[in-house]
Formats: structure tokens, sequence, C-alpha cells
DNA sequence: CCGATTTTGTGCACGCATTCACAAAGTCGT
DNA sequence: ACGACTTTGTGAATGCGTGCACAAAATCGG
């Protein structure tokens, strides 16, 4: 063994919460403040200060005992640990929505992130300005992507196409994906792809609103009915009958 | 005991997989596809199948051992547990570039999600139209939020307003918040708060993406260097020198 | 009616992640 | 120079999630 302090594999999690922590230092440094504790980082983080100092010493050993982190000696650690000592070009696809969204929003390129060119299929599209860019004809990814050295590929396309973009994403050279259409994509081992996918999060919060607003239910009124099954706690759109249930329907069930 | 079946508390890794069920189901449905066995909807999925039966057996008992799971059936039971046979109103606060690409979205409203308000700070945005909706006075939040039933908050404003956006939906009753701003908020614990941080996602993938640079080079080149620190492996952007580390640097800190 | 076949539902073992708790390490005041 | 105090870095315990592997259940053909 050799003293190499950063040996390797820092867990998942720990990675992605990096981001967070270095989001809350650069807010600490914008207010002047030069040396953080555990503890108010955490704080400003959200998290637990043990998971941490323990994420944290994954980097290597950055931190004073008695006295905490500084905090622009850590904002460059961990810069760096993500890799955005260096400039990522990234190429959008689809050009709809929330392809412009992406496109117009400042909040990347300062954090290493250029937009380095946006694609289209549609011809409408295709020429008209969006932010300082000019939608490239779908046709021209491959020269294009290679071209501007695109390292990272953003599928903003309606599903249906998604994994069609991504295949030539992937034909192209690109191994990083973001994918905000609500699609599995299939890609070689090779190949990173991240969702984002907005409905499954507001289906999550609709999930536990619907517990909170059941026990609550259960918790005043209900005199524990018997087993007839409540479908619907809410008794309003109870209009849609449920589909038959498989036929064979056994008498003991369960 | 009594014969509950759906006894309670799913794992939460499970439930935020049952919407990506959901669409796999929805999905098959679509190309008429009545019956689907686990291995067959894992692959569609992107999961392990033992892991999709496990999650659906929370839910109680819905296949048929030989032949597999009934589509619709199987539908229904999902949406019912997410609460998806319900309508759940939404509000938008925030009606810039994501705010908009958010308004004019389609898939909300088919997945039981009603977008039923916007609301921004900007004289200018008020009153204007976008999607089908007027723009309303943040001013007016508390009232219209009660009103219509809001259920679902989500922030799309600028990182400096988002807690205190925040803090008045929580006044205004809403318990579950969707937030687009990069900032940790802040909430009492009887309200759940779910981020989607997009600088996030692109910053874990080039953490990997640098991660397979650096391993691709030292796989065919480097005679593996002596100890000096290798700050930047791909030796461009290197202009910006590393911040003053702590003063103290020990002889031996390791 | 029975036996071969398919596929579910789940017990179990393993590994990763979280959190506690504490010794080691360093600071700061006197 | 020293002792009280602060805070890191990490061993150890616990809990959660994953996936294998198999018995139980159901179908179907003869
Ligand atoms: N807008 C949102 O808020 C939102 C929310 C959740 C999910 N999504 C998902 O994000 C994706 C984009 O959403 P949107 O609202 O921007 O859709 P959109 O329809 O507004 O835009 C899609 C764009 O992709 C282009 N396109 C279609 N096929 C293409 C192809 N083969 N190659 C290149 N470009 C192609 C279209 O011309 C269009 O400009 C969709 O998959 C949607 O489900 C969007
Ligand atoms: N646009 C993107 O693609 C993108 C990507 C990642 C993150 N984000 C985050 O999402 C948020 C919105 O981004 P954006 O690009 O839409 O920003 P934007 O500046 O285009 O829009 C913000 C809107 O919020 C309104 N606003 C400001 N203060 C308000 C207040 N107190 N109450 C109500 N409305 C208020 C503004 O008037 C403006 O219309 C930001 O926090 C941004 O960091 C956006």
């Amino acid at each position: 063994m050799r003293p190499r302090n950063t040996t390797d594999g820092i867990p998942e999690a720990s990675i992605a919460r990096l981001p967070v922590y270095l989001r809350a230092l650069q807010s600490l440094a914008d207010q002047g403040v030069t040396t953080v504790s555990s503890h108010q980082l955490a704080i400003a983080a959200g998290v637990n200060p043990a998971k941490l100092r323990k994420d944290l010493s994954h980097l290597g050993s950055y931190g004073t005992r008695g006295v905490g982190y500084e905090v622009d000696y850590l904002i460059y650690q961990i810069s760096r640990e993500l890799g955005l000592t260096q400039d990522w070009a990234v190429a959008i696809v689809g050009v709809g929505n929330l392809g412009r969204a992406l496109a117009n929003y400042g909040g990347f390129a300062s954090r290493g992130f250029q937009i380095a060119c946006l694609f289209d299929a549609d011809p409408r599209q295709i020429g008209t300005r969006v932010g300082h860019h000019v939608v490239h004809d779908i046709a021209d990814l491959e020269r294009i992507v290679v071209e501007k050295r695109v390292a990272i590929g953003v599928i903003a396309t309606p599903a249906a196409a998604a994994q069609q973009v991504c295949d030539r994403l992937v034909a192209a050279g690109i191994r990083s994906i973001l994918n905000f259409a609500p699609t599995v994509l299939s890609v070689p081992p090779t190949v990173e792809v991240r969702k984002v996918d907005l409905s499954t999060e507001l289906q999550i919060l609709a999930f536990h609103a619907q517990r909170r607003a059941l026990s609550e239910l259960e918790a005043l009124d209900v005199i524990d009915y018997p087993d007839i099954e409540r479908l619907d706690p809410r008794a309003v759109s109870r209009a849609d009958e449920p589909p038959d249930r498989p036929r064979r329907v056994a008498g003991v069930s369960r």
C-alpha cells in the first residue's frame, strides 16, 4: 500500500451529497465566513454532522480538529473531486418547453457547465435562436457533438423519441446522459444515465399526502369499519369503477 | 390482528418505484397487453424481477402464480395506492423559465395533477396568461390556495425567495412541496419537501465522467507517477491555483 | 384427476448506509 | 508550557434495501 490518501471508491450516496455541501459552502463564502464546523455546515446542508464528516473524510483529511474546515479550501477540494475544475460541454436535445428553460438558465455556466449546442427535429425550430445559440438540425448531431467536444447530453424530447436520441448521443461518443423524458433508456454499460422525472416526484408527494389524509381521518372519527374494502378514503371521485379483477377469484384468496 | 392486507408502511424505496411500474404498465396496456409476468414487467421498468415482486407484494397479493399480473387490475391497484384515483390541485409559484415550462406541460393532467393556479411577485408577470391560467399576485397566495383546495405547491422562484415562498405555502395549509430552487428549505415536520436539483444531477454525471477519463488515462499510458499530487488529470484548465491551504500545515499530516 | 410447468410470494443472507459515541488531535487562554 | 475545551475522524452497532433461491400456488394438457 502506498500513501495515496484518496484511495478510490467514494460511496455513491456520499457523491450525491457533495453538490449540496458545495452549495452550502459557497453561500457561506459569500457571507464572508472563512471557517466552518461540521455542525454548522451540516445544518446549512440539512444533514447529520457525523454523516457530513464521514463524507468529507472520503476526500481526505481536510479539517482541523478543534476548529473545523476552511471554507475556501473545502470548496476547492470538493470541486476538484466532482470534476468542476474544468468546464463541461453540454448538448441539449429537444428545445420545447423544458429544453428552452434549461437553455435559458444561467445557473449552469456558473457551475462549470457550458451549454455548447441545441438540437431539434422540428423544421420550425431549426435555425431559430434560443438563448445565445442557434438550434441545430438533429441530423448534424454526431458531427457537432464531436466538434464541440460535448461530454454530457440532455434529453428533453417527448418520450417516444428519447431512446432514438439516446442511441445517437451514445454513437457520437457521449457517455453521460441526463434524461427528462419519462422512459427507461437502455444503454451500453459504459454509459451513465440519470433520470429526472417530475411526474414521479409529484406522485410520491401524492402518496404521502393521501397517507396523511387517511390517518387523520382514522384518528378522529372512524369506528374502524368491518372488512368491507374502503377503496377510496376521500369518497369524492369514486366514479370510476375498479377494473374487472382477475376472473378466477378463488373462494379463499385471503 | 385483523385481515387488513395492506398493513401499512411500504418502504420508501418501493414507493419511489411504483410510478415507474405504473408507466411501464400503461405503456403495455396501450399496446394491448392484458397480462404480464414479473420478468417482463421488470425488463420494461429496468429493475430486478425479485425486487419488483417484493414491491408489489407490499400492496397486496395481486398476481396469479403460473400466469403473472393482470395489467389493468395492477394499474388500478398502484394508482389507488399512490392516491391517483383522485385529482390533486397544484400551485406553481414563480413563472420564469422553469415555471412556464411546467405550467405548459400536458403530462401532469393525464396523471391526475391539475395545475390550479400560478403565482409570481413580478408586476410585469401578474395578470398575464400562461397556459390557460392568469398569473396571480403572490400577495393573494393564501386566499387562492384555500379557495382552490390546493394540496401541492411547486416552488420555481430564485433561491433567495424560496424559503419565504415556502413559509407562505405552509401557512396556507399546504403540506406537500416540490422545490426546484437550489436551497435547503426548513419546514415543520408535518410538511414533506421533495427537491429536484438539476445542477446536482449534472455534477454527479461530471464526477463519474472524470473518473472514467482518469482511469482510462491510467490504464494505457501512465507508469504510475510517484507521490506528487496530480491535481488535474486533464491538464488543461489548470490555470486557477488552489486556494491557500490551511496555514498550520503540520509536517506529518499524512 | 394428475403430473409437468410456470410464476408468484417470501425467507434469508449479504452489503451498504446511517448514526452514535469516543479517542485523538489540535486550539486557545493563562 | 500546560490544561481545559473544541471538534475532527472513525470504529462499531444498527437498520434498510437488494437479490438469490425455493416452496407454494395456480394453470394446462392429457
Ligand atoms: N415541460 C415540463 O415541465 C415537463 C415536465 C415533466 C416531464 N417532461 C418531459 O420532458 C420532455 C420534454 O417536455 P417538453 O414539455 O419540453 O416537450 P415539448 O413537446 O414542448 O418539446 C419537445 C421538443 O422535442 C422536439 N423533438 C421531437 N422529436 C425529436 C427528435 N427525434 N429529435 C430531436 N428533437 C425532437 C420537438 O420538436 C420539441 O421541440 C418530455 O419527454 C416530457 O414528458 C416535461
Ligand atoms: N430554468 C432552469 O432550467 C433551471 C434549472 C435548474 C434550477 N433552476 C432553479 O429553478 C428556479 C427557477 O428558475 P428559472 O430559470 O425559472 O428562474 P427565473 O428567474 O426565470 O424565474 C423566477 C420567477 O420567480 C419570480 N419570483 C421571484 N421572487 C418571487 C417571489 N418572492 N414570489 C413569487 N415569485 C417570485 C420571478 O418574478 C420570476 O418570474 C431557480 O431557483 C433556479 O435556480 C432552474
